[in-house]
RNA sequence: GGCCCCGUGGUGGAAUUGGUAGACACAGCAGACUUAAAAUCUGCUUUCGGGCAACUGGAGUGCCGGUUCGAGUCCGGCCGGGGCCA
């Protein structure tokens, strides 16, 4: 919701700057949300999914968005995600789409497929099974290959927030290293697998002297091929596929590991052979699956070495140590230093070290310098039902055959039943039946359906032509794109706004769109949190079926309905599965909606995640009414716009207008900024000027202090228009402006008055202020430093002392040094 | 473990980017209006000391140190909270 406001704000504010704006709305709609509602509540996705998005336009419209309705679109749509087929295939026939096996968590009681997050401790979070790999054959979006353009280009986004721009390279994570192949020695494999050797990569050639063993992974090619026959080898390899594998886990887990009776040859010491484990802390995925270890600097592979009783030898040692006396206990060594115990290597850092180490390797033919980026491809199949069905089908003849753009879209069947575990479209009883429209044999559909990443990957190049038949209007994209401000939470930083700018490209080689990068702004806003409730039975609370009770440590919560103990939990970003949302429809229903947004806009700054809580909203309760009586009060007073009158306006308000053009100018600014917390502090301001000025100009006899009056309101009332839209329609009209205040400009500060003539000067003395001083603006230094010293005070201070040095800042400061 | 961000009154937060710390708001207290309450308005509100008072002196932005005429802001170290990645 808050994030609605702000983009609100926005929206308006540039409308009133004379913007064309395009402020649309659209529901990502697919997803595991509603096929997960589906099996628990027996109810239909789609259904429940609409009853969503009309429970959520029905807010949306209630706190006043001025957003284009007639744009609005729903992932789920078929006129949506037919174009999104359509999109697919282009990708596929420009070489962005292949088709490889890949490994998933597979659960085999719901005989689904789960994402990382779903499996809790190697257990299906629903079914409670042992949750194992398997390989399927699924579409992959080949992102990685673009790796180095969207890495490069980041640079050329300056407006976007350098956190973001940070994570997207950390999540890219390019890397300079070397591929390296060790030979192979050892009775359990065959000749021609000795021959090819063991290619690692590694990021440290630098310390190849202190190697001390290889390790591959346990579904590292030859790991599979030894495993047949060594029982031992295949059960530990069994037991390490059961394990989890996210990265946090296999640094926790023990490190554990399997000789496979093979040796390799250390690349530069003659006669030296490394044993080579199978170990669990090795991923297929990174790099070439496969490593050598060097205990000394790096942390698992000291606890393995430790384990195994292999050798340690320090190759890198601090600046100023001494390597026949340094060695390494339980902690690696991984900072920067000196080479040691490395032959040719000694006496070099570790970045000359990489270079030499690298450049023989490279001479001697087994080692090759290579960029290693830890982005993976995107796989986007999804053994699931609610999602945009992937238009290919697959023939025993032709093999892959894309569905003919003429026959899209390939519908998501309606009649589908959930009562059996495993995905409905794959046993629906006909949906997949089809003629192959190559052979026209008997032939079935892909099953599995997208991503949703893929649906909200584009849909900002729909809103552009939400209703063409092609999925995107050229005409239109090259008018509209790239978005200028994109709003969204700091939580879609890496893969959905990675994903969006991978599809850009994908989308500008097949012609939809004339650019490669589509968000020129982006504003991260903070998340919204709030305390979790749960049942002791563990099912979670929404925060109005509690009641608090008690402060500090004596604080306790009850549920309503059985008045029975809740426990209180962390505070956490607000999400439905947690259920500790707050919905500001409450706030809305008693305060209206613009005391809602008002509410929402301030104290807190957009980007920091704020923690929810309503006390404040009377407060803008009373801003709301404060304006309102303020408007009803002054009554005779020049309408809006009206020509300001020649006589000259008492000093009152004068100073009146000052502080309206001031905050024009700092409201300009701070809107600009998305500061909107001090844009509306300037606001108040204005208003408690109005309110004290209005005492005493509104008896004046001079024309001009009432026209002052005016000006400011009507200007504060345009002001606050983007953040309370209704009431300030209402003030308008009230004080007689012309038409809507949705049409009028955003005012412009009058520099004659933003400029200051006078300043309050601070002295300070040995850097603490002993006194002020009132000047004119703009004085130069030496008079101010005359004022200064002339100041009665200072003078009294100074008394018998000599001063040293006195340092004056225009217009800023004086500070007098003795 | 690495990288990044944050730490300011009772509370949310300001501080012109190195120049008067605490704007604006919430909560609280006091007063005005009212038969009364609500609403509204007016004050006070970092803290300690001195004064009936306008005032005045000291301390103060998580902790310790540094740079500087001057540090909430910059640098180094520590403590605490959060995020991302391993």
């Amino acid at each position: 919701m808050r994030n609605y406001a702000m983009g609100d704000v926005v929206a308006r504010y540039k409308r009133a700057q004379g913007f064309n704006v395009l402020h649309p709305m659209g529901w990502d709609a697919f997803g595991m949300p509603a096929e997960n509602a589906a099996i628990e509540n027996k109810t239909h996705p789609a259904k429940w999914t609409h009853d969503n998005i009309d429970a959520m336009r029905d807010q949306l419209k209630a706190i006043g968005l001025s957003i284009d309705r007639t744009r609005e679109i729903a992932t789920c749509d078929p006129e949506y995600y037919a174009q999104e087929q359509a999109l697919f295939l282009d990708f596929l026939e420009h070489g962005f789409v292949y088709r490889k096996d890949s490994s998933v968590n597979w659960d085999p009681v719901d005989q689904t497929v789960l994402a990382n997050e779903q499996v809790i401790d190697g257990r299906g979070w629903r079914s409670g099974a042992l949750v194992e790999k398997r390989k399927l054959s699924q579409w992959f979006f080949n992102i990685s290959e673009h790796a180095e353009d969207l890495l490069s280009a980041l640079d050329d986004l300056p407006r976007w927030p350098d956190k973001v721009r940070l994570m997207q390279s950390n999540w890219i994570g390019r890397s300079q290293g070397l591929n390296l192949t060790f030979a192979l020695a050892g009775e359990s494999l065959g000749p021609e697998d000795l021959e090819r050797g063991l290619d690692v990569y590694t990021t440290r050639p630098d310390t190849l002297f202190g190697a001390s063993f290889c390790a591959i992974a346990p579904d590292h090619p030859l790991a599979e091929k030894l495993a047949r026959t060594d029982p031992a080898l295949r059960a530990f390899i069994e037991e390490c596929r059961r394990s989890s594998t996210t990265e946090e886990a296999m640094e926790t887990a023990e490190k554990k590991g399997r000789l496979t009776g093979l040796t390799a040859a250390h690349p530069f010491i003659p006669g030296k052979s490394l044993p080579v484990f199978v170990a669990n802390f090795i991923l297929m995925e990174y790099g070439a699956g496969a490593i050598f270890g060097c205990p000394g600097h790096d942390q698992r592979d000291l606890d393995f070495a430790r384990k195994y009783g292999l050798e340690v030898i320090p190759v890198v040692i601090p600046h100023g140590a001494d390597a026949a006396t340094f060695t390494i206990e339980g902690e690696a060594f991984t900072q920067d230093g000196v080479l040691a115990n490395s032959a040719f290597l000694d006496g070099l850092d570790a970045e000359s070290a990489k270079e030499e180490a690298i450049k023989r390797l490279e001479a001697s033919g087994v080692g090759q310098r290579t960029v290693h980026y830890k982005l993976r491809d995107w796989g986007i199949s999804r053994q699931r039902y609610w999602g945009c069905p992937i238009p290919i089908i697959h023939c025993a003849a032709c093999g892959i055959v894309p569905v003919p753009k003429d026959q899209l879209p390939v519908h998501l069947p309606g009649d589908v039943s959930f009562d059996k575990p495993g995905n409905p479209l794959a046993h629906h009883p006909t949906w997949k039946h089809v003629d192959c429209p190559k052979c026209g044999a008997a032939a079935t559909r892909d099953t599995d359906t997208f991503d949703t990443f893929v649906d909200s990957s584009w849909y900002f190049a729909r809103f552009c032509a939400p209703r063409s038949q092609a999925p995107t209007d050229r005409a239109e994209t090259d008018y509209w794109l790239p978005v200028d401000q994109y709003i969204g939470g700091v939580e879609h930083a890496i893969l959905h706004l990675l994903y969006a700018r991978y599809f850009t490209r994908a989308m500008q080689a097949c012609g939809h769109v004339g650019i490669l990068e589509p968000f020129e702004g982006l504003f991260t806003q903070g998340m919204v949190t709030h305390e979790t409730y749960r049942n002791p039975d563990g099912k979670w609370l929404s925060p109005d079926e509690i009641r608090l009770t008690g402060a500090g440590s004596n604080r306790a919560a009850f549920s309503l309905t059985t008045n029975q103990p809740v426990i209180i939990g962390p505070t956490e970003k607000m999400s439905k599965s947690k259920r500790n949302t707050v919905d500001p429809e409450d706030i809305i229903a008693q305060y209206g909606a613009d005391t809602a947004r008002w509410f929402m806009l301030s104290d807190s700054p957009p980007e920091r995640d704020v923690e929810w809580t309503d006390a404040g909203v009377e407060g803008a309760w009373r801003f709301v009414q404060r304006l309102w009586t303020l408007v009803t009060d002054l009554t005779g007073i020049p309408s809006p716009g009206a020509a300001m009158p020649a006589a000259q306006p008492s000093e009152a308000a004068g100073a009146l207008r000052k502080t309206t053009h001031k905050t024009i100018e700092a409201t300009t600014q701070e809107i600009e900024r998305f500061h909107f917390n001090r844009a509306v502090a300037h606001l108040y301001e204005l208003t408690n000027a109005i309110r004290k000025a209005e005492r005493a100009l509104a008896q004046s006899e001079i024309e001009t202090d009432h026209w002052a009056l005016s000006e400011a309101l009507s200007h504060l009332i345009v002001m606050v228009a983007p953040m309370t839209p209704h009431l300030a329609e209402e003030c308008w009209r009230r004080l007689g402006g012309q038409g809507l205040v949705v049409d009028q400009p955003w005012p412009k500060a009058e520099e004659r008055l933003i400029a200051e003539e006078t300043v309050l000067i601070p002295i300070q003395v040995n850097g603490k202020k002993r006194a002020e001083l009132k000047l004119a603006a703009n004085l130069a230094p030496k008079d101010v430093e005359a004022a200064a010293r002339a100041h009665p005070k200072i003078v009294a201070f100074l008394e018998g002392r000599k001063i040293r040095k006195v340092i004056v800042v225009s217009d800023r400061i004086v500070n007098i040094v003795i």
